[in-house]
This record gives C-alpha cells, structure tokens and sequence, in this order.
DNA sequence: ATAATAATTAAACAAACGTTTAATTTAAAC
DNA sequence: GTTTAAATTAAACGTTTGTTTAATTATTAT
C-alpha cells in the first residue's frame, strides 16, 4: 500500500474536513476542490469515500506504529518511566489529534463498520508496556498494588480529549488566546497535571 | 418552550439517531418514520433540521440543570464530597450520554455554530462548585495546594467519555458481555477508580 | 516513433437530501 | 351546527450527494 504524492494529498485533505465537518459532513467536491484534483480521481484511486476513509485510517495507524516507544528501555526508575509514557502519549495524541477525532467519531458511529483490528492492536501494545512497567514499580515497592491499569489509558487519553473538545472554553478560562499558548499549555502544564494524576494513583497510600 | 407529546416523541428518536449516527448521518425521513409521524411535522414544529438539533439541545440541558447537587451541602467531610461529586458526575454523564455524544461532536464540529451558552453556564457551575469543596479541603489541611482545579473535571468526564467510546474493546477486555454488566462496571468498578484518581491526586505528599 | 498503460477531465447519472406546497382531516371555540 | 384554528398528509420542489461514463491527455515501455 503505497500512495503517490497525489492520493497523500487526497488523504490529507480528507483527514482535516473529516476532523472538522465529520464524514458525512464532508463532501467529495469539498476534498476534490481542497486537494485540486477531478472528482472522479477519489474514486479512481480509493474506490469509495468510504474506501478512502479506510486508507485513511490504516494510512495514520500504520504511521503511528512506526514511533515505537523504544525510549522506555532506558536505565530509568518506574516512576521516570511513566512520566515519559504520559508525555508521550498526550504528544501523539495531540499531534495526531484529526485521526483520534475521526476515530473518536467512527468508534461510536452505528453507521459504518470500519476494520479497527489495527487500532484494537495499538491499544493492546499499549497496555501491555504500561503492566510492564506498573509491574516493574510495584517489585519495587514504590507503586501500590491495587490499582487498574486497563483504566489507566482511559484517564490520560480522555482527559486529553476532553480538554480539547472544549478547546474554546478552556482558551478563555484559562487566558490561552493564541494558537501557540495553547498548544504550550497541552504540552507543558496540562502533561504536568496527567503526570502528577497518575503519578498520585500509582504511589498513594491506602486509606 | 413547552413541548406536546409528539414533539417529545421527535426529540427523543432525533437524540438517539443523531448519537448513533451522527446529526449529517441521520436524515429527517428517518427520524419522521422512527417517530412514526410525517417528514413534514418535523419542519411544521421545530422550523428546520437544525433548529430540531438546538431545540433537543436546550431540552436536554435544561432538565439536566434541574438535577442540582443540593446533596452535597449536607456535613460530610471534603472527601466524602468529593467521592459524591464524582459518583454524581459519572451518574450524570453516563445516563445523559446521548446528548453528551452530540454536545461532543457538535462542541469540535466547524460547520455549524451552535449557541452553546447554556452548557457553558453548567460548566462554570460545576466549576464553582468543585473549587468550593477543593478550597474547604485546603482550609481543613486534607488536600494538598497546587492543584489544577480546573482541569479536574476533564478528568473525571474525559475518562468515562474514553472509557465509552472504546466500550467493545473494554466490554471485550474485561470480559462485560451484557449490557447490565458494562453498565454495573461503569456505576461500581469505574467510578471507584476515578474517585481513586481524584482523592490521590489532592491528598497525596508532594515530592 | 509506436503501442500500451495510466492519469485526468467534463458531463451525466440516479438516488437521497431538506424543505415547501396545497389539500384534507381533526380538534376547539362559539 | 357552524366557524376557526391546528394537525396531518402525499406529492412535488430544487439541490446536493456519491459514483460512473466516455473521451482526452500524459506517461511509460518497446
């Protein structure tokens, strides 16, 4: 599956007005007129809109499996280890944050049926990494024992998406008017607080 | 704004039709066949297809407005208020999760501006109301000073929200076959874990 | 240079869309 | 019982939708 410069620019397109109007608010004359190309060239070259949303979506995932988190062999303590997950999640979330909206949205939608086995699998990759890692810190003894780490994923990843869903009421409750402020904000302050979150549950004593 | 029988009936099939599948996947035939009433009662009453979306929205919000959490003036400790609050929210979202799913598209969606007013007053009061118990907690010495007020409530609704998006995964993973049993999860388990969360977070010693 | 394949185009297609019309039925008021 | 207003209907409206067609241009291979 390799695509020319044209289908990439196809793609690209599709994946900035599925974010913005969903699928079905997008037309194909809307990606067409975008991208500069005929009409007819989607289906020409993915078969369907709805094809074209698979391509997109194996496209993406395929891309995000390609930044493995090697960087977690590293001579480092557990809890050095899940602030760098946490990091590095909310980073490749936020970066790829248009294909996690349409995701978000396919995931929930009863309309089509998209093959997400390749999602289903990075999730699981995922969880798998973080026992390792949760494992390796409670041997030690600095994590706690009760804690679930199916959830775990669902706190940062969702805290992540909630906060940008209302992008625009949080831009104005917390004095973030650029762009740029914003995304520094994600990055530095709101990672600091998922860490200090997680960081909390893992270490806690219990009550 | 008071609305008949049949209208309701409208409002009830469009709010499933539009979480299930999207307010451009559903279509006023279909919302007028589930509702068993003509395509043309829908433009008679609410005016427009849109104007349908704002009215279910202002419905919905309202009633959840009604839902005060008076509960929580009662002479528990901030902890107690705390582990209520989020129950509350969890409950809340969770049985509300139609709208919600529409208010979450619609919230990042650039195609239609809704007026959305209404649900930023809720999110201002819960707000206030989260920071009130926070600042008793910090008064009393239980909770700890550099918190991120207001990232808290992302975290709490973006967990759940994550948490459902993905529900034949986790329905899956956790071995929840049953619609009663994922619900049970969500209401025992799940809401345990992001009480967890937040308890940790504002209790635990700083590093 | 020629043949063959790929890329690109404008136009047409039928189907589905949201909305409106005009006629009819039902309900309420007097 | 008659009048008036509200509710309901089937049909038609003009657009827009995704996709296909058939013709043309560009590229590659021989």
């Amino acid at each position: 599956m390799e695509f020319n410069e044209k289908q990439i620019e196809i793609l690209t397109v599709a994946e900035k007005l599925f974010a913005d109007e969903g699928f079905d608010g997008t037309s194909v004359r809307e990606i067409a007129q975008l991208a500069q190309v005929n009409v007819a060239m989607i289906s020409y070259y993915f078969g369907s809109k709805e094809k074209l949303l698979e391509a997109l979506v194996l496209f993406r995932i395929k891309s995000m499996k390609l930044q493995l988190e090697n960087l977690l062999q590293e001579n480092s303590s557990p809890i050095e280890k899940i602030e760098k997950l946490v990091a590095l999640y909310i980073k490749r979330v936020y970066s790829n944050r248009c294909i996690y909206q349409i995701l978000h949205f396919e995931l929930s939608n009863k309309k089509r049926e998209l093959n997400l086995e390749v999602f289903t699998q990075v999730k699981n990759d995922n969880l798998e990494l973080l026992r390792n890692i949760i494992r390796e810190g409670q041997l030690q003894g600095v994590f706690q024992q009760e804690v679930n780490i199916e959830l775990l994923s669902s706190t940062i990843i969702g805290s992540l998406t909630h906060f940008h869903m209302n992008k625009p009421y949080f831009k104005e409750l917390l004095h973030l008017p650029t762009e740029a402020s914003y995304e520094h904000y994600v990055l530095t302050t709101f990672t600091t607080h998922i860490q200090k979150t997680i960081k909390a549950l893992l270490t806690h004593e219990d009550n």
